[in-house]
DNA sequence: AAAATATATGGGACTTGTCTACTATATGTT
DNA sequence: AACATATAGTAGACAAGTCCCATATATTTT
């Protein structure tokens, strides 16, 4: 549905290929909030021509193969114009690197602090993409500003998540460094290690 | 896969039903972290026994249906610490109100405030449960401490997400409140009223 | 006595999304 | 000449998850 929306979305402003959306729309610009694979973006391209909310028209180009240019019908709009006026579901969590955490208490700590570093890299990587993204957003002068404004905000909203994700990250971290995580009574052996436990029970 | 492993996670503590990690696991504990439904947890364990990852003994109940009870083989052990230790895929964003508002600049003020306030009201609950779930963790001193703090940690990731949510959201419709979103030249009509537009052009 | 609710387990259809790979042509590179 | 890359679209298998429903029995409520 969602994905829908998106393209309907991305058409409203212009006509475009699905190649044009995969490439330019689902890569920079609303990447950051939703992905799709090439696959899907066209399969659901004919789901909304079935449904008449898109039209399409082929054209003709010397050497590479049709673009089959995609429009946003009335009805379209309209669907469009729902979406956006209707509460989005608030999607079951699902994170899996909150339920290892959940679940580590039988890793060692140093093992917990390197998955926990791990994790905070990737939210940094992330962070810088989705900055360099705002300001790549913001050099598009193009747009009118209403537009760029409301982008600009859902870009917030994203980089914020991902700055209280890197501070969490960090607190739990010092946390386990500074000795606050307690030694375990194992189960079984402490998963990696083979060394019977010396003085820490 | 998050979800054979969370099932084994939590039959590592204890043998289990399916009915159990139902009620019991996916609701209150790790329902913050990955949710699954009824069906989904059966087929999983059916799944998580043909490759031996878990066994299974049926015991009679009078009246009641037979219970099957699930526990982790050694096999299944060494699974879920492989899972334990390894990193998390970082999922795809797909955050489909984010992308609402990436698209709502054809929308009027007041019904772009009125959704974001509509989606504080539903971080603010999620928030709530959050910590009232943080407190019946806290008070089940029966699990050792290391198990306890860990897993309080994992909530603390939750609720520092749902906090910046908040915090943005409140921002946002602040700035919007005050004015601070210039009017837009719409393509078309605007997109909730009939009326022509008198004075904001 | 009928109806709802809790316990316990399962089946089947369906949607969404991923992964792979294939067809074509033009351009640029080694 | 062989190869990679960009353009543009198509096709099929598959995995994960959601939704709705069926089957039992026991207890509690109306």
């Amino acid at each position: 549905m969602s994905l829908e929306a998106a393209i309907m979305g991305f058409l409203a402003e212009e006509p475009r290929s699905g190649y044009d959306l995969k490439t330019r729309c689902f890569q920079n610009q609303a990447g950051a909030f939703w992905t799709a694979d090439q696959a899907q973006i066209y399969r659901t391209l004919e789901r909304l021509q079935s449904s008449r909310m898109v039209s399409c028209t082929r054209r003709r180009q010397s050497g590479k193969p049709d673009r089959k240019i995609y429009r946003l019908t009335s009805a379209g709009e309209t669907a469009l114009a729902a979406w956006l006026a209707s509460p989005s579901p608030i999607t079951p969590p699902r994170d899996s690197f909150l339920l290892q955490v959940f679940f580590s208490a039988d890793l060692a700590d140093d093992r917990i602090v390197e998955n926990l570093s791990a994790r905070r890299q990737a939210h940094q990587s992330r962070l810088d993409e989705l900055r360099s993204e705002v300001v790549a957003q913001a050099e598009q002068t193009l747009a009118p500003e209403r537009t760029r404004i409301l982008r600009a905000a859902a870009f917030d909203g994203a980089i914020a998540r991902e700055r209280a994700s890197i501070d969490w990250l960090d607190d739990t971290i010092e946390a386990i460094k500074s000795g606050h995580l307690p030694a375990g009574q194992h189960r079984a052996a402490p998963i990696d290690s083979q060394l019977p436990e010396t003085g820490s029970a």
